[in-house]
DNA sequence: GGTGATTCGATGACATGTCAACGATCCGGG
DNA sequence: CCCGGATCGTTGACATGTCATCGAATCACC
């Protein structure tokens, strides 16, 4: 570890262009987004998911392992969209410690509405400045990594090596 | 805007897999780093930017445009950091308004210590998995995306479109 | 050289995210 | 059954980020 391989030009570039891609992307895509539908990256991410899902209904823990947020976040998170009307908690019929969260009529409404939006601002500031090779080397590329990742000890909190 | 081009399977493949790598790449480096140099991200990037700048010194709204963080932010974070003695804010000699952020010897050596691993964890969990013509496209295709958002008006904060 | 607009950095109020508890419930082995 | 350990979701304390605002200083312009 004391004499580490150093990224050479093109390896830094690609790092550096990533981590620099990412943060004005987001910044654009929350700005687009918050400024059209009142909706922030967050909202937008949690009601798309419920929107996927039959009858627009998930289980919070199934919710936040898809989204790979803690469930501690995404409890906050609905306690305040709860309070603005956009998904309600119902109880969960096989399981008394579970929670249903699910999407309320105005909560259909509001990601129906920013999606299209939301959609446009991902291919003009994204997709669209792609070739087609590109996008194919990106797919591949994102999922191995994520593989990768998903492949290891999902929590090694502090422990010696058991 | 209604009828919006929707992302076809390889788009859509692309864009999940940018997100759920830029979430999973997160959690892993961040935790890997506080682990076992007891930095944050956004400690560990104030420290590689002053460290790269002439004798560890930067003018807070320089490194704040550098980081593309808000000045708040940074003023914010840097009182944290002063008070953990990694780097100080002396007076701007060329103009009385101006902060100048300076990295303390404490400073240098948290980010070369931390460096090294940090560095080895970006290789092992992204770098290294990928081919050298994936680089070059991740390279090309994310300063693209970023030379298209930086040409972008910066502020059109909320105006009819002067 | 005045002077009005702008920039700079700090600050306080608030929104959001993290972490370590907790009570309740479920599960599996006797 | 029942009991010990796990899981589930919530909560409170705290860390971090955002936003609007402020006072000081600078700049542009005449």
């Amino acid at each position: 570890m004391d004499a580490p391989r150093w990224l050479d030009e093109r390896e830094d570039r690609a790092w550096r262009g990533y981590r620099r891609m990412r943060r004005l992307l987001d910044l654009e895509l929350a700005r687009d987004l918050t400024q059209d539908s009142g909706l922030s990256e967050p909202d937008y991410d949690v009601l798309s998911d419920l929107s996927e899902s039959p009858e627009g209904r998930l289980r919070l823990r199934d919710l936040a392992d898809r989204m790979l947020w803690s469930r501690s976040r995404l409890s906050h998170h609905l306690t305040r969209m709860q309070q603005r009307g956009l998904v309600t908690r119902q109880e969960c019929p096989d399981d008394a410690r579970g929670s249903i969260v699910a999407l309320t009529p105005a909560g259909r409404e509001a990601i129906e509405a920013a999606a299209p939006g939301h959609l446009a601002a991902v291919r003009r500031n994204l997709i669209d400045l792609l070739t087609p090779a590109e996008i194919e080397a990106l797919g591949a590329l994102t999922h191995r990594v994520v593989d990768h990742l998903a492949g290891q000890q999902p929590r090694p909190r502090h422990e010696p090596a058991a």
